[in-house]
DNA sequence: AACCATATTCCGTATTACGAAACAGTTATA
DNA sequence: TATAACTGTTTCGTAATACGGAATATGGTT
């Protein structure tokens, strides 16, 4: 997989720390010290070194009987931590709580991070007892093209900033409704951006619809996403037209203003850039 | 702050990038390159390169404005999926939302790690709009000397795994009600694991009061613990005693049921060691 | 009891990261 | 507008650091 922009020196430990975490994350049920050795290709010893150290510290922990390696609970320590801090993610629980109460939908709140869509919140409706539930988990990360929170993120990035996100990730095929051509992606983003929502019309996996709208900051910068998603069959488009819709921008201009933004969403594209590129 | 065993070869590294974690997790709103390097006691040079390396991985991410660092996404990818790859978490939540929709307060689920309480699942009630709501985590730590939760576990812990996490960790004052005395401290313990639950009587924080109940895996380890938390105005030590005391049991007999736990627990210490140390 | 598999520790070597200093980019000051 | 002051970023010769193959411990199996 691609990166942006790759250091030309890279700390050898840390490049190697982050390999041995990803092979971690792959393995539910811990990993032996032989096995990981042999997946991140690295000598028996090193790959002990490394792992006594992580474990001191906290980030791998190894099962007293099994001898198997786990990710630490340092990382939730740190992860929980972090999405405290996002002054963001305080300030919009409640909109998504009520959100979710009234739409009886989940509700998700993302962020773009490394040209994908993070998931940093989740609010599921707990008057769906025994219906189907979307997989999801703060900390997952979607393709940015074939999402609505993806969409509605990158449609206010700058024509480079796409350009680069296409070149990085590529635009995969999900499913039938993907968008996968440039130039129609872009065609859409500029419609997202001009009507202020967009829907994932099973556009990463089938039968999973959603519709979403952005939130922007007190500068203007849509810095952040929410959407309703669920079973295409319950959200149907029908649905969405006539009342998620409506719902998810009320609660995204909610948050926005909550936020200190104080542009009408009805005007977009105009006066927008009274803080951000305006020297006399 | 002591901790354990302490490797003779640690990594230079990871002890490095620990102590940023570290320090970057105390500045809720980023850290400059040069405050960050001051804090941690390395020249600009080394933590600009350590910084770069672990933002290109996702474990710290710069602000394009102020230039500062916070901790990365990847750390709440990482945490979110431990947490997800922990059996006992899933197989719990049930259970913990039906005792918190029962008893309307909040329920916790606690490991014991590095000789800390740690959150691994919280379960706010719904039912306390504009109620008192105690502060709390998922990714959380409390001194496992006064929290109901930490006393059941260490309560399971061998006589010199106690003895370990005093040396270790300290029996540090933080109320008035708080259990200082080693000596006092083991007595407790041995009350407990024989009664089977656990009150926090203020013990951490003035004006919470908690009761708790241990889980036990297949192999009869008290692996987990739960617990009802709230304001002690609320949690009345006759509420405890009536009614919490027995639902959070209840719940985790249920727990260690589903875990494959068969023991009895009205025999405690009968019949336990069938497959810990049993050699003819 | 001997064996096998895996985890852990050791130690001489050279590769790796180190960090002082130069450089660049940005904001404050005259 | 020029200049100073500050912070972030990059460079590069050096030596300390981590490397990794091989020896040793551990513990489970035949």
């Amino acid at each position: 997989m691609l990166r942006e922009e790759k250091p030309n020196n890279l700390v050898q430990t840390i490049e190697r720390v982050a390999t041995i975490f990803d092979v971690m994350a792959q393995s539910a049920h811990g990993i032996s010290l032989k096995e990981l050795s042999a997946k991140v290709g690295l000598p028996k010893g090193t790959a002990h070194r490394l792992l006594s150290s992580l474990a001191y510290f906290g980030y791998v922990r190894q099962a007293s009987e099994s001898k198997n390696y786990h990710l630490g609970f340092k990382l939730v320590e740190l992860g929980n931590l972090l999405l405290d801090q996002l002054d963001l993610r305080a300030q919009a629980r409640p909109f998504l709580i009520k959100l979710s109460k009234k739409t009886k939908e989940t509700v998700h709140l993302v962020v773009l991070d490394q040209n994908e869509a993070l998931y940093i919140d989740k609010v599921v409706s707990n008057d769906k007892p025994g219906g189907l539930q979307m997989v999801s988990r703060v900390g997952l990360r979607v393709p940015a093209h074939c999402s609505a929170v993806g969409k509605l993120l990158i449609a206010h990035l700058s024509e480079k900033g796409v350009n680069d996100l296409i070149l990085l990730k590529g635009l995969s095929q999900r499913t039938r409704n993907t968008i996968t051509d440039p130039d129609r992606l872009k065609t859409h983003l500029k419609i997202v951006r001009e009507q202020g929502y967009a829907i994932d019309n099973e556009e990463n996996e089938k039968g999973i619809r959603c519709v979403g709208a952005p939130i922007f900051d007190q500068q203007g910068q849509a810095i952040a996403a929410i959407s309703i998603s669920g079973p295409a069959a319950r959200i149907t488009k029908q649905l969405v037209q006539n009342f998620l819709k409506k719902e998810v921008i009320k609660t995204a201009q909610a948050i926005s203003r909550e936020l200190g933004y104080t542009d009408t969403i009805q005007t977009p594209g105009i006066n927008k850039n009274f803080k951000k590129g305006g020297e006399p």
